[in-house]
DNA sequence: GTCCGCATGTAAGGCGTTACATGATTAA
DNA sequence: TTAATCATGTAACGCCTTACATGCGGAC
């Protein structure tokens, strides 16, 4: 039972965009190109290929705008699964994977939780991010300590650099939490 | 004039390592999948062909231990212009490109400045970081106002984030600028 | 004498990057 | 009418991922 075909962070950025409203491949183009947001890459040899795979996997579906022209405009807007497939990439548990290795991709899961999901559930959202940090950042200490006993001076500063990282995001985290609940 | 073939942050993870001594394909693999190293990738798949692609380019050698076993060990070690390049390597300014997309393969070259570069050198590099920084946040916090106004609650939520990893980044390098200046 | 850890790889496949190609539209 | 910008893509290539394959060496 294979649902996802693509999950990279790419296509979480679109299927999101995508479920705020319409969107042409250039759009999106220039979305990525001129916000943050384009950390999770702007270019056409990642966008189009992805969107065909978002296509031929259900999730999206594009209308062609002008057919008798040579160069169609394509408007992609979401279906029934992709938004059920969204909520559900939206609503994972948070793993240690994801804090060590997908940092970025649960921070731009928040940014579309708000809209797809509500307030409520982002608050549970960096709720449970906070506490997966606070479980990681100990074992990143432990590190820092090896390293520093091995002599690797630079090494165990550079695992403090993690070690404020994430600290920073935890703070992060509970502020907004907390501002989100107050509001 | 094509001096580098591979320019990822895993060849300049291991150029670090086998300058540190003549290390094995399996060795760097522990090193890799023990330490938060290992976030530069542990597997097997991409660090036999790294080194393969680092050995044609002759940054490193390759020695065969034990020649009449079917599995030979293999040990690397440093040739002279591998030394050459990961100092160029290490020394190179740092653009704001490095800091907007490369933030992690930075700590990771501060890391190794220590051993190959020494204390001085590792001070200004933690200077010019936190002066590139400086220079980031501000457009970082643009973002921010823009993504408020749009109403995009969130999203500017999410942007803080980047901001306050940047700044507790800053921090950091000040803070260890400081400590390795005073001993 | 069998199992587990040491040790070195290969194969298939996927996604992203850079660079290139093409046509439509608008402003000077 | 020419240049810039809007708009949609393709091609070649490279690196990484997951999974698999192979052999030695010591412990039980």
């Amino acid at each position: 039972m294979k649902i996802d075909s693509s999950y990279t962070p790419l296509s979480l950025a679109i299927l999101g965009l995508v479920s705020l409203g319409p969107q042409s491949g250039y759009g999106l183009r220039k979305t990525f190109s001129t916000t943050p947001m384009g950390h999770f890459s702007a270019s056409p040899g990642a966008i189009y290929p992805a969107l065909r795979r978002l296509e031929q996997a259900g999730l999206i579906r594009g209308a062609i705008e002008k057919k008798n022209t040579l160069r169609p405009r394509k408007t992609y807007s979401m279906t029934e699964q992709g938004l059920k497939t969204l909520k559900r990439r939206l609503a994972a548990a948070i793993t240690r994977h994801d804090i060590v290795w997908r940092l970025e991709e649960l921070i731009l899961r928040f940014a579309f939780t708000g809209e797809i999901l509500g307030r409520t559930r982002s608050i549970d959202f960096l709720e449970e991010l906070s506490s997966q940090i606070a479980q990681y950042v100990p074992d990143l200490r432990e590190h820092v300590t090896i390293q520093r006993e091995l002599g690797n001076v630079n090494g165990a500063y550079a695992l403090e650099q993690g070690i404020a990282k994430y600290e920073a995001t935890d703070r992060w985290a509970r502020r907004v939490a907390k501002e989100l609940t107050e509001v």
